[in-house]
DNA sequence: TCAAAAGTGTTTCAGATACACCCATGT
DNA sequence: ACATGGGTGTATCTGAAACACTTTTGA
């Protein structure tokens, strides 16, 4: 029996795209009270969990999301690692560390994870726990410290895009450069020049124009584009190019 | 009495910039045979600490940095967390974990943190340990898994200095702009052009120029600049600019 | 034939790059 | 007087921004 640390756990937010905005995995959280069988706690939280004593966190961050996508090999980066002495007291989250078996004094340490991916790979299932991609600016108040952990991530995320071509995996395997731009602009929460946008992408090698198009739409079809990581990995500048 | 975490701690990678060269804050750690008074231990480690149960990490780090330095507003910013299993897990930290009465078992994560301070102010002590200034460059193989926590700070370090004015906290309060250049060419390696690099200075609000003059020096004596942090925050952008 | 998104080029402006000489000071 | 680093301007190129029309498809 692997042996769980009881202080150690990873948090990961989950972005994905639905087509026109970005959306962040969420997970309800339930609790009934034992005698009237009324909803004692109802809420939500990113999804998370502890590490096992023998695991990394990187591996835990994995775990969690194959557990709940079924998916193997997502994006996955650590961003920041949460770790104030008050951040599960308040008293919905005291009640729910005791009622899973939890010390609820314990000293928690989590490490935040965010991953991307396409909206509609992903099929929901969660430790039989409800879970929804909500749209991220209709998120609402999460429990624990989980409204500040997805706040960092989106700074990081909209942070990293611009170094890292990252926003493919948001995206199907085969997209067009609308859809592509679309995700840019639902990152940011701007809009983008269409034109400006190609020039700046038609300057990425890493991007391969496939010879198929889009099927079934009732407008001019776009052509399909995928991502070379084998082309980025041979192009890419040491880190990035050094200008103050 | 406070009580101790067993289960965190923090690292602090503290920079240092000597006038040519950027250098980091690198401790000896020793440790004797209880019989001989050989040396069993001989070699090197950043700082850090473990943190207090009701302490938050950043308090745990700016503890550190205070009992090493005596300064207490330095610039410090979290940048990974380091939780392998296995990194503390080598015979000579096993030892010193022994002998320094900690449980050489435990699994220990460290949140890795990073500063910056000007080296000329800092006066060396910590616990009786010999604490010198290192060049990066000529890091040699540190203990635990703190090679790896130096290079990730300087990744960190190098990417940040694009987006922020902080170079400046690693000089003097008036410093003139070839300093400031230098700054940049030892953190990132590489030489830049002189009117390149103040031409662009020069859009940046938040140097102010003093009425002042270097003195002293055998050759035309150069001005003097701050920064100033209340026009940085009130002229820069939100985040940062978009485009992808 | 209409609605919808795809796709495309030019002009203007700002910033990046490359580059060489005179100036003020201490010794 | 000389050695040392301070300080400055211009020309060229690259990328950013602004902007409108034709094309292809399904309904």
């Amino acid at each position: 029996m692997r042996q769980i640390s009881p202080y150690i756990s990873v948090d990961c937010v989950l972005f994905g795209y639905n087509g026109s905005e970005l959306e962040v995995l969420i997970v309800d959280r339930t609790l009934k009270d034992d005698n009237s069988d009324e909803l004692i706690i109802n809420d939500r939280t990113l999804t998370g969990n502890h590490v096992y004593e023998d695991e990394t966190i990187e591996d835990a961050a994995y775990r969690v999301l194959f557990d709940l996508t079924g998916l193997d090999s997502v994006f996955l980066e650590q961003f920041k690692t949460f770790a104030n002495p008050d951040r599960l007291k308040r008293p919905n989250d005291q009640l729910w560390l005791q009622r899973t078996n939890r010390n609820p004094d314990a000293r928690i340490v989590t490490v935040g994870f965010y991953s991307l991916v396409a909206t509609d790979k992903v099929k929901l299932i969660w430790k039989g726990r409800n879970v929804n991609w909500v749209p991220v600016k209709e998120v609402g108040e999460l429990a624990f410290d989980h409204n500040e952990i997805l706040q960092e991530a989106l700074k990081t995320l909209r942070l990293r895009i611009k170094y890292e071509p990252i926003t493919f995996e948001l995206l199907p395997e085969k997209f067009t450069l609308t859809q592509l731009q679309n995700v840019y602009e639902a990152i940011w929460g701007i809009e983008l020049d269409k034109r400006n946008f190609r020039k700046k992408i038609a300057r990425m090698k890493y991007l391969i124009t496939l010879d198929e198009k889009q099927t079934g739409v009732a407008h001019k079809p776009a052509r399909l584009y995928v991502f070379s990581r084998e082309v980025y990995t041979k192009t890419k500048k040491e880190l990035f190019d050094f200008t103050i």
